[in-house]
DNA sequence: TTTGTTATTCTCATACTGAGATTGTCTCAC
DNA sequence: GTGAGACAATCTCAGTATGAGAATAACAAA
């Protein structure tokens, strides 16, 4: 039966109905460590529980101006565009994924600069961005999402310039090492990175400007940079190969 | 808004449906080219046009599922299971993307080796492998789709194994290279090639046989190879850098 | 038998990576 | 102030990977 077949027989009394969600796995790093924007559930199913902000498409809204939408009202912050990637990440439609009735869920993947505390919505018991790692278990399947999330994020470091998406408009080598160092969860040799982002073609570029100061703990005034214009990363920087993962 | 306080005050009457479908961009190699299994639609909209094989997802059943069954009732084949390999693409929801109503699609990727020739399904005019390329205008945004898919297939085949899906259950170090050649669309090094593919740990073993004649134009009998156990190429097998692709 | 094709293996120059060391600037504690 | 430690930036060197070309040998077809 193909689509247009099932249309045209199409009865919504036969069929139930299918509700269709954008959920969004928005990260950041702040306090040293990478954090994703988490809501508080206020009512049942799940009430009580941590889960990604999301909510259900509005008629005549495409899927990415839902999911920026959400995010937006969400973190109680607007004009983000410009400073947060948004990117589509997967689909989730188990039939029992949500006990209420059939929902279909897509979401998305955000990357965004240290941004000031959320402001619960209108609706959420709170919301916050919380450390992932010991985080405690999420409402539906949105640890499912939340792993997938992470793991395509860790993977988008190695051959696109996103890291710096989670910098500031200028950034040091070095915080750009601590960003891949936080998504990765690997301590990474200084001299050698420092190394291949200069010697990828496009990923930074100078700003001619310095730090005011040294680091806390001491060091030179380290030069500052912004994003290149590269949209790939050639050749790319690749983690440290996890055995584990490949077979 | 979230998802569970939209869906308890949620009114059908009050928010037109949506419908979910699944459509698969299912590729093979064939006659020397990359081909994809399209449908001739039988019913308007876009009657008597080309588009991907899909159709509504079905109560109870998970999206791979769907795919799974939408695939194999294009395809007129039964018990695919082992051979092609499947997964989630993206998905698609502008608004009008459908001129009859709101439909959202979970597009589905397939690799297969050479297969029968489809039977169209009951409701399908005709069903075939069509070669990628100079086809015509595609129903809805199915050539959107497509282009999405040939893309991630090709950028698979760097990273994973996937490129012996589209050979048979053994085949040559040739026939692999084949299979780059024409999912890349670029000449690769015979030389270099024989020599990464089996310094890659777990990409494929030998089978201690070798072909049964040389080629049809001469030369001598290959050794024949089968899957090996990667789930991940490690160093991974890179196609000549496009420098536009990079800025 | 000869010619051309192809599988497989080598060679060699270049590029990239991981590990470690060096140099010089800066902060902090004393 | 002065000394100790931290850190940015650069360099060295060995090991590994890649691109290009060539050599060798087995085979098909004329």
């Amino acid at each position: 039966m193909d689509e247009s077949e099932f249309l045209a027989g199409y009865d919504p009394r036969v069929y139930p109905a299918v509700a269709v969600t954008v959920d969004v796995v928005a990260l950041t790093i702040r306090g040293g460590g990478l954090r994703v924007l988490l809501i508080r559930r206020g009512e049942q199913p799940h009430a009580g529980r941590w889960a990604l902000p999301g909510g259900f498409i509005r008629p005549g809204e495409d899927l990415p101006q839902a999911a920026a939408r959400e995010l937006a009202e969400e973190t109680g912050l607007s004009g983000l565009g410009d400073r947060v990637h948004i990117e589509q990440l997967a689909s989730y439609g188990t039939p029992d994924r949500d006990p209420r009735m059939r929902v279909v869920s897509i979401s998305y993947l955000a990357f965004a600069p240290d941004l000031p505390d959320p402001r619960a919505g209108t609706d959420a018991a709170d919301a916050a961005w919380q450390p992932v790692g010991k985080l405690p278990e999420l409402a539906f399947d949105h640890d499912r999402i939340l792993a997938h999330g992470l793991e395509r994020a860790r993977g988008k470091l190695e051959y696109t310039p996103l890291a710096t998406s989670f910098a500031g408009e200028t950034f040091t080598i070095s915080e750009l090492r601590g960003v891949y160092e936080t998504v990765w969860g690997v301590p990474l040799h200084a001299g050698n990175f420092h190394r291949k982002i200069l010697s990828v073609p496009g990923f930074v570029e100078s700003t001619g400007e310095t730090t005011e100061s040294g680091g806390a703990r001491g060091g030179p005034r380290a030069k500052l940079y912004r994003a290149g214009d590269a949209r790939l990363l050639h050749p790319a920087l690749l983690r440290p190969a996890r055995e584990e993962q490949i077979r």
